[in-house]
DNA sequence: TTCATTTTTGTAATCGATACAAAATTACTT
DNA sequence: AAGTAATTTTGTATCGATTACAAAAATGAA
């Protein structure tokens, strides 16, 4: 499943965005790469391939994506805020001592009718199985 | 329903925190507000009562009682991280336009059986009615 | 090309949040 | 009650993610 740079503009033109570099490249990475990147990791990945990039546009460009609910945001997250593509809506999972972000694969919530809510946010906090183990080696 | 000071350093005590006089302040305040302040809305509105209160003692207080599952936070708005109960679960709805925060009562949906959870955070973003027929207005 | 609009840049500044060590308070023991 | 250890609170200094803003560049239309 190859999804090219026009595929990608075409579908930002579909939800209502004109299709800059910038915005192109980063919905790019984030179909490339299904980690969770704060804006500054993003940033500095597509530097490389963008020398010049200032990270105030990569700021813009993930505001105007999220406002056109391309992409989603994980909020509380020390480094600041994680990005993600907002198809197919899922659950996160954040453990409380690393960090770490994983996708958790399950249906979110209806909101009540009378809202108009544009976006759903399902975060789990806790401590992931890799932290659990560390603890127990310490308590050894 | 009142709910008195030693109520509330028995409800502590039970959820293994020490009750000191300023964590007693913040779920008190809590109890009696069911807005959702910012940590500095708590302080400013806390220091009337408890002159020479810290904004830093706010901020230790607010994370040790969420560490200890008192209270639970709201990330993501501009204006910083806004605080709530963690007693009754419920969802969030927060305006994207004025930023205001109510409370949804609704379940939570179960986290999935191996992963070790203490939060679930489930926020609705939209419009709020209010902003809504704001918008309407200047469109006319 | 020319002009208007949109996008990008880059620096400066904002401001929520934290680090840290000293001071104050509290709990515990004798 | 006095002494001591542990906890809590304070306050300043600082960090660092994010934003403001205006200039520059790129894009699109006529």
């Amino acid at each position: 499943m190859i999804t090219t740079n026009v595929d990608i503009s075409l579908q930002l033109r579909r939800e209502g965005v004109r299709p800059s570099v910038t915005r192109v490249a980063v919905v790019k990475y984030l179909m490339e790469h299904h980690n969770h990147p704060t804006v500054d990791e993003l940033y500095a990945h597509l530097v490389e391939q963008y020398p010049g990039l200032s990270r105030t546009t990569v700021y813009n460009t993930v505001h105007t994506l999220v406002d056109s609910r391309v992409l989603t945001t994980i909020e509380g997250s020390p480094e600041g805020m994680r990005v993600d593509l907002a198809c197919n809506p899922h659950a996160h999972f954040v453990c409380d001592v690393c960090g770490a972000v994983a996708d958790i694969a399950m249906e979110l919530p209806e909101p009540p009718d009378q809202l108009s809510v544009t976006r759903t946010q399902l975060v789990f906090r806790g401590v992931c199985c890799n932290c659990k183990s560390i603890d127990k080696e310490k308590i050894n």
